[in-house]
DNA sequence: TTGATAGGTAAGTCGCGACTTGCCTATGGT
DNA sequence: ACCATAGGCAAGTCGCGACTTACCTATCAA
């Protein structure tokens, strides 16, 4: 539901999620725990980035694979198109004027 | 700043004020109540309505022109397409596949 | 000037979401 | 079998945001 998306954006820590995912899709738990605290300086236990990953997957923004004992994530980036054009005007001409 | 859109969007009465804007520009505060009242049954105060314009408008999604004393608010797609264009990766194809 | 309309300001309540702590499950290696 | 790795589950704390109540300001009409 395009609810669960606007939800899922408005945690900044869901967006660095996903800012990190952009660039390399299918990485694990750890991995973007380690990521997030070295980029972005981010020192947040494993089941809050658990949490929000579950937020994200919930929203359809993420899905998620599992091999073995390790659990891939990658983006899904389909929702962001529903809340991009819901508020535009038939008029709008092209964004570059 | 971006924060400020994503935060302004989490909303859903939020949203519904930006619908609302989306058919008709320059509304105003009593007005955006009345119609939140009969097309969406949101029962919300004329204050609450009232703080909302205000985290649209410092968002940049909503500006405002004051006129004796009424007051008419605009919208302003133009920070949408900053969250829009976020996520979008080099590779992706276009939107209809 | 009085009253009605349109809106602003401020303090307070309250629930939800973010985060933590602690413990449990499962897979892989040796 | 054992231990380490990768992750899940559940309860609890806590702050922020949404909303209300109450009062105040400003503009227009009679």
């Amino acid at each position: 539901m395009a609810e669960d998306v606007f939800k899922a954006l408005a945690d900044p820590t869901r967006r660095h999620i996903l800012d990190e995912l952009v660039e390399r899709d299918g990485q694990t738990l750890f991995e973007i725990c380690a990521r997030l605290m070295n980029k972005h300086g981010l020192g947040l236990s494993r089941q809050a980035i658990s949490q929000h990953l579950a937020v994200l997957e919930s929203a359809g923004l993420v899905h998620s694979r599992r091999e073995g004992r390790c659990k891939f994530h990658d983006l899904d980036t389909e929702p962001l198109e529903l809340i991009a054009t819901r508020w535009l005007r038939p008029d709008a001409p092209e964004s570059t004027p």
